[in-house]
This record gives structure tokens, sequence and C-alpha cells, in this order.
DNA sequence: TCCCAAATGGAAGTCCACTGTCAATATTTG
DNA sequence: CAAATATTGACAGTGGACTTCCATTTGGGA
């Protein structure tokens, strides 16, 4: 599941279409973006095979930037393993949290996962959007690590393992992606992530 | 020293005037993009403040964002890494080195180095740009990793390892450069860096 | 059913990075 | 010094992201 449902009421037809456009703008943005590149796609043309007028695009997303989502697995991540007792060390925790739900969601979302991080990955200028969210899983992570050691998350040692355990983790996205995603993802954690809580032995 | 010298014959007053210029032009640059924001000034305002039109300013530097250079000191640390003895742990190295030939380099450049890092972490639109570098800076320590080990630079684990390592770099850098530069660089990497050789023990 | 507010399309316009051309000027070379 | 060559400025584009405005359409409530 990718988009959080605010608690329902009945959602009436000006809103239910609303919500279809903005899926189809995105739909047909990624497409474009995966055929000819981020930069080289106008967004004349994502309004165009989205059917609508470019002005209207612009009151769906401020900017052409936007359209590019970020569903932010790693602030879910953090949120799961809020979950797990305390005492366990942080790689465990974080290897715990992958067999439950968050391993579901990986893999729901496997597909779009794949196809936004490609893109992201290789598209110059949607790197640094991809920073951006990249900052705020840091801080997530060092937010999590320091409620579980009773640290302070601005603490210089806990930053400093957040951004590894992050940067782990993209890196194994990454090799994921290169390999088009054949292999699992899960089990990818579990071998490396290790690495980090035994110690670089080099 | 920023820049590496080629081996220079005389070197008539043609070359020497667009080294000039060429300095001049980023010179400017950067006073403004620390002034007003990368995004806000206009390469008509470089061209008008380093005196020279805007079609000149191109002729030196094929974009915008070329003006800002980044001097690498990740792979220089990566040469550095090189000369220690084969047997020595990655983290002990690492070390050794800043002690070294590099520590005088972080010194000698701390300004500058200051400088650039503010407006790189500041300004997303030179973030892009920023990845790349850390990607670079990503690789050459896997190859560094990967000789003194006798395995692939291509290793996951390799790869994993060089990935957190940087990670820890910049988080420390950020830190250093949050705190206006005032406490000292090298004495942060040894405080933290073993974090990572001794394992997260969170 | 009728009216209002919201959503849209269309067109014209701004801003800025970047390109191409050409004539003027500066440097080198012989 | 004169001819050849390189560098420059001025100027007029182009393309694409984003804005503003206004007339039209569409959904929702009375």
């Amino acid at each position: 599941m990718t988009t959080h449902e605010t608690s329902t009421a009945p959602l009436g037809l000006r809103e239910r279409k609303k919500q279809k456009t903005r899926e189809r703008v995105r739909r047909e943005a990624y497409r474009l973006f995966t055929e000819h590149g981020y930069e080289a796609t106008t967004v004349d043309q994502i309004a165009d095979a989205a059917e609508i007028s470019s002005s209207t695009f612009f009151r769906y997303f401020p900017t052409k930037e936007d359209v590019v989502i970020q569903d932010e697995y790693d602030p879910a991540l953090a949120e799961a393993v809020r979950a797990r007792p305390t005492g366990e060390p942080i790689v465990d925790a974080i290897l715990g949290s992958l067999k439950g739900s968050l391993g579901a969601m990986l893999q729901q979302d496997r597909e779009s996962l794949l196809l936004r991080t490609r893109l992201t990955l290789n598209d110059p200028a949607l790197r640094a959007r991809n920073v951006a969210e990249q900052e705020r899983s840091e801080r997530a992570m060092a937010e999590v690590i320091a409620e579980r050691t009773g640290r302070e998350a601005t603490d210089l040692e806990v930053r400093c393992a957040a951004a590894a355990l992050i940067a782990v983790f993209t890196t194994l996205v990454r090799h994921w992606v290169e390999g088009d995603g054949k292999e699992d993802l899960a089990a990818l954690y579990e071998r490396h992530l290790p690495l980090l809580s035994r110690g670089l032995d080099f």
C-alpha cells in the first residue's frame, strides 16, 4: 500500500476525479520519463499524455520535480523498528522488522520501487531531491536509535551510525536495482547488514 | 594546493589572461552564490561581476553548474591510504593518513572547504553534483579496500563498507561545517571513525 | 432545478539557461 | 610591421519551466 488513506468520509465525485487525474498524470509522467529520460520530457508532453492542460498540471504539482514521489520506506522502517523490543541491538531490530509487515510492503511495491529507484539513481536532476529524502531518512533513523539508547538524536555518534546504516541500505538497493530486482532484497539485508554490527574487519 | 599544475612551458600572455579570467569568474560566482544563493544568482550577474559578457561566461564554463568545483578530498584520501602498510585495518589506515600530508592539506584548504561545503550542503541544485562526486569517492574507497584485501571492488561487502565509511565522513564534515569549522576535523575523525571498526553497539 | 464555487483550458507572458552569428579587438607569428 | 589566428562583446534568438488571467465547464448543495 503506497498511499496513506486519511480516515475516509464518503468522498465526493469531485475528489475522486481529482485523485484519478493525479494518478493518471503520475503514471504518464513515469512512462515518459523511463522512455525518454526526466530532463528530456517536457511538462507539456506529460500534460498531453495525461489529457490535461499544462496549467492544470501545475495546479496538481507545484513543480515538475514533485511528480517524482518518494514514499519513504526508510521512515516506515524506522516506525517498524520502534515496535521491536528495546534491548535488541539496532541491526537485529531492523532485520526483525523486515520479516514482518515491512517485508510484505516491499514485495508489494516491488515494481514501482524498482522503477522509481532506477529513475532517481540515473537522472542527475532527480538526485538532489533524493538526497533530501535520504537526509530525512537519516534523521528518522537517528531518532529511533536515540529513543532506544536514551541518547540524543543529535549525538554525533548516533548520527554517524544512522548515516552508515542508511548508506548500506542505499548500496544494497542500488545493487538490487542493477540486477533488475531479481535478487531477494530482504536476503541482501540479512546477509550484509551484520557487517555494521560486527565491525568492518578489513 | 588546489590546482594540479601541468608541467609548465613558459605560458604565453593569452593563456595567462584566460587563467586569470577563469579564476575571477569563479571567485565572483562564489561570492554571489554565498550572498544570494545559487539559484537566485543568474549567469548575467556573474558575468557582470566578473566583467565579461555572458557569452564569454559560457565559453569558459559549459554550464552554470560547472562553476562549482569539487577538488575531491576523498579520492586524495584513497591515495594516501594506499601508502599505508597492507596489514593495517582500513580504519586505522585512514586515521594514519590523516596525520600525514592529508591532514596538512585539510588545514590549508580549510576556508575554501568550509565555503564550498556550506554551499553544496545547502543549495538543492548543487547537491546532485555533489552526489556524483560522492559516488566517485565511494568507488575510489571500494577500490582501495579491494586492493588491500585481495577482494573485488565490486564485492557487495566491500561496496557496503566503502559506503558506510564515506557516509560517516560526510556526517562528520557536515557537523564540522554546522559548527563553522571551529572544531578540529581530524579529531572528529579520530573520535568517531572507530565506531565502524568496533561495530555498532546500539 | 438553479445557482455558486471549484476545476479547467487556453493563451499570452516572464524568466533564465544556453546557442549562434558577426564584427571588433587582442595576441601571436613570421 | 603585416598577416593569421584567437578571444571577445553585442545582440538576437530558442526552449522550457512556471505564472497570471479570464472565459467556460462541471459538480454539489439548496
